[in-house]
DNA sequence: ATCCTCCCCTAC
DNA sequence: TAAGGTAGGGGAGGAT
């Protein structure tokens, strides 16, 4: 075929491959395929021999795939296909599942003997346990016994039983093993997570930190049983188990006899006989601590925290260590100046809750303080079912989105059916694509949308799917939205039977609320959002400023070295400010993080002041230890300043917005920041994220937003690139503008992964993928080039020396 | 006050 | 290539 003009590729690019050529197609790739908005035909290889033999391209309609013409529909379908490939759906409906097994357990059990019921059978509360437990045992006044239990790097560790080839190397979960995969690490072993692989990280940056990462599959079989021997184990010692996740669960052993650390040592060393698993358990007075007793004990340890003890924890801890605080609440903590539970002291509970929210603030303040009455419980029935994809949805066709959703009409009927009840509220959820939002970088992932739900409370209860449908399919009508445009689709059902408030609730009026328009995200070439035109003027302003500073030095180099000119004052004065206009033109977000940088940096400043009124001799260490980025400076207006000498020898540096230099917000904060918009929920798109984050996706999906958007961009640029100015002239495009869009996304890029930790392999990855872009693309060079180096002289600031490839 | 809808956030 | 689910807590803001 080669000979004769034709070519392979390796991967499906529909502008790129006129043909497929096989023999055999699996259904679901058949249909995807020919389900496509311009069907590619599938033939088989007679088809080139034949054509070969004939001198000249035969037609392709006596050579299709037999399958092809008529296409059997996909028994299983999508949903239930991508279900059964899916982890985040196996973790979700896990609790759904052991409890269908329990009441079936018990069901079975109850005409025989309630008193010997089976193990998997009853969780007991914490409160109903110590009733019984302390008639006998004589339990110390009030003083509960939580344990906290979880598996370590389960999937990782399940996947490692039996193959004493992954012992002590490298090893994760997920679905692709390429360098260049979008797939999602499941979970990696401790081995692997030297490397810094974490959860949720795609396959392709896991790869980047460690080439050698040996990768296995999914196997929820396996996942499913080895839970199940756990839980089996826990409820051999007691009754009180509140299960959490297939992996982790908390239980209640107050008034049991024996030194609770003997007990739960031997329920680990059971678990690992059992299933070749190692798990680490916390103990503590009660399940916030345990909880956070597991964190210090892992891997395969476990620890005890006393309540004198919870000061000393707490304060040395970050406020996302504790529950429910994750990146958006971090977010706005950082925005009050509080990193550290021990800063959460320092602040009043009605403080919080006014800033929060009053549940929010409440339990934040409690916790810090070591604080926690819940009991542990057994799980409380459902009050909702429901079932999302938000993965590989395109649709052609209202027709298409119309079967989708009767797709999932039909898995939550049978959900509903499984629990034995019925429902009165049905809500829709859609993910609607932004306008011009491109394709992500993740594989027919969802990209950057907007999410919309609306719903209908029913008159009576149903159960049908076909009832089921016939509201949904009029919210879906009734929202408007293209079916092309659609990204994600959820159906949850609400009101369940059984529930008083179900039956009591009134239904709802006739129409739902309309849908407010699409966003224009950040993907709009001809309205620039703000945020990204701030950056962009910014950087120019900055450089500008450089020049002249440089101007200045060179005049006035004669008179003296520059290090005597660097005294804090001087600096401070020579720092470029942030424009106030660019400041308020930033998303509301951005500005958080920024007065956040500021605030950190302005308590550094104080506190470098203080420790050098205190001890001189010790300020020439700490600039050493700042130089080398080892005393975790986090701002990005401490990067930039103790990069300053370095970046003034850099003739091409350019700054962003956020890497303004110390001052920058003063001013301009004040005058922003009363402008934020009411208190309107928001969501929180941080400008500066953290890849450590402990659990959800935020970070993940922000990553796909930056990197799709510097794709977007390098296509603009390889279109025309930078040396072709007429050509570019000529079609009316601007390459200038895309690649300058480009540098500033790539330096965002490496602001963001640099300013949270001092993770080299991140960095270097960043650094290896834009350099290997420029090797591919010629129109992309230039851009690349320009963007290593400043990825290069970032590390220099921050490290104090160049960062090899 | 309390309920309701439509979000956002968190955890595994 | 890839399978970015699920359920509950809770806040804002409007209706009652
Ligand atoms: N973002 C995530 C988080 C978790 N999981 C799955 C894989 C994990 O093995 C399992 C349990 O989650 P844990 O948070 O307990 O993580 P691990 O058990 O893998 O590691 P650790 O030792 O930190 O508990 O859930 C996942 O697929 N994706
Ligand atoms: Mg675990
Ligand atoms: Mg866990």
């Amino acid at each position: 075929m080669a000979l004769h003009g034709g070519r392979f590729e390796t991967y499906y690019y529909r502008n790129r491959v006129t043909h497929i050529i096989c023999n055999n197609l699996p259904d679901t790739k058949l249909k995807q395929l020919a389900h496509a908005r311009d069907p590619v035909p599938i033939v088989k290889p007679e088809w080139i021999v034949a054509s070969l033999r004939a001198g000249q391209l035969l037609p392709t309609k006596d050579f299709l795939l037999q399958t092809m013409r008529d296409l059997p529909d996909d028994p299983q379908g999508f949903v239930g296909s991508f279900f059964k490939s899916s982890r985040l759906h196996f973790i979700g409906s896990w609790k759904a599942r052991i409890e269908a097994l329990m009441a079936e357990q018990q069901q079975q059990q109850q005409p025989a003997a309630a008193a010997a019921a089976g193990p998997l059978s009853g969780f007991l509360s914490g409160q109903q346990q110590q009733q019984k437990q302390q008639k006998g045992a004589a339990a110390g006044a009030g003083q509960r016994v939580v344990v906290h239990l979880d598996m370590d790097c389960f999937f990782a560790a399940v996947a490692a039983v039996g193959r004493p080839q992954f012992a002590g190397k490298p090893l994760a979960v997920c679905h692709s093993n390429s360098a260049q995969g979008s797939a999602e690490v499941s979970s990696a072993n401790y081995e692997a997570r030297a490397f810094g692989i974490r959860a949720g990280m795609f396959m392709s940056d896991a790869k980047a930190r460690c080439p050698g990462l040996l990768v296995v599959p999914y196997e929820f079989d396996k996942y499913e049983e080895i839970s199940e021997q756990v839980y089996r184990i826990l409820l051999r010692h007691t009754p009180v188990v509140q299960p959490l996740s297939c992996d982790e669960a908390f239980f209640d052993i107050t008034g049991l006899p024996g030194d609770p650390q003997q007990r739960v040592a031997a329920i680990r060393a059971e678990i690992e006989a059992a299933t070749s698993c190692t798990a680490s358990a916390g103990i503590g007075p009660n399940m916030l601590l345990a909880r956070l007793a597991t964190k210090a004990a892992k891997p395969n340890g476990q620890a005890l925290i006393r309540p004198d003890q919870a000061r000393q924890v707490l304060g040395d801890l970050a406020v996302d260590a504790l529950p429910g605080v994750g990146w958006a609440l971090k977010g706005k903590l950082a925005e009050l100046g509080i990193t550290q539970c021990r800063q959460v002291w320092s602040s009043s509970k009605e403080l919080l809750m006014r800033k929060l929210g009053a549940q929010t603030g409440a339990a934040l303040w409690q916790h810090a303080h070591g604080i926690d009455q819940r009991q542990v419980e057994p799980p409380k029935a459902r009050r909702s079912i429901g079932a999302d994809v938000n993965w590989g949805v395109r649709f052609d066709s209202d027709a298409d989105a119309d079967k989708f959703l009767r797709e999932l009409c039909t898995e939550v009927a049978s959900r509903l059916a499984a629990a034995g009840t019925r429902c009165r509220t049905i809500t829709l959820k859609l993910k609607r694509r932004q306008t011009n939002a491109p394709e992500p970088v993740k594989f027919l992932g969802h990209g950057a949308c907007d999410n919309l739900s609306r719903s209908v409370t029913l008159g009576g209860f149903v159960r049908s799917s076909g009832e089921l449908y016939a509201s949904a399919a009029l919210l879906l009508r009734g929202m408007g939205v293209p079916s092309e445009e659609i990204r994600g689709m959820g159906i949850t059902v609400s009101r369940l039977e059984g529930e008083a408030a179900s039956h009591a609730a009134k239904p709802s009026g006739p129409a739902p609320a309309k849908v407010p328009p699409a966003k224009h995200g950040v993907y709009d070439p001809a309205r620039q959002p703000a945020w990204l035109a701030a950056l962009m003027q910014q950087a120019d302003k900055q450089q500008q400023q450089q020049q002249q500073q440089q101007q200045q030095q060179q005049d006035g180099r004669k008179d003296g070295n520059a290090d005597s000119a660097d005294s804090p004052q001087q600096q401070q004065r020579k720092r470029p400010w942030l424009d106030p206009e660019v400041f308020a033109a930033l998303p509301a977000e951005v500005r958080r993080e920024l007065i956040a940088a500021y605030n950190r940096d302005k308590q550094r400043q104080q506190q470098q002041q203080r420790q050098q009124q205190q001890q001189q001799p010790l300020k020439v260490v700490g600039a050493a230890a700042a130089a080398a980025g080892l005393g975790g400076h986090r701002s990005p207006g401490e990067a930039a300043r103790k990069g300053r000498q370095q970046q003034q020898q850099q003739q091409q540096q350019r700054g962003s917005g956020a890497a303004a230099g110390g001052n920058w917000l003063k001013g301009a904060a004040a005058a922003a920041v009363p402008k934020r918009q009411g208190k309107k929920q928001q969501q929180h798109l941080a400008f500066v994220g953290d890849k450590r984050s402990k659990q959800g996706n935020p970070p993940a999906h922000h990553l796909d937003e930056v990197l799709t958007h510097m794709h977007q961009q390098a296509a603009v640029a390889d279109q025309h690139p930078p040396g072709e100015a007429a050509a570019a002239a000529a079609a009316g495009s601007s390459s200038d503008d895309a690649c300058e869009k480009l540098l500033v996304l790539a330096e965002y890029l490496v602001q963001w992964m640099v300013s949270r930790d001092d993770d080299l392999a991140g960095v270097r990855m960043v650094l290896k993928a834009v350099v290997q872009e420029g090797q591919q693309r010629p129109g992309f060079r230039v851009v690349a080039e320009q963007a290593a180096a400043v990825v290069q002289g970032r590390m220099q600031q921050r490290l104090g020396f160049v960062l090899r490839l």
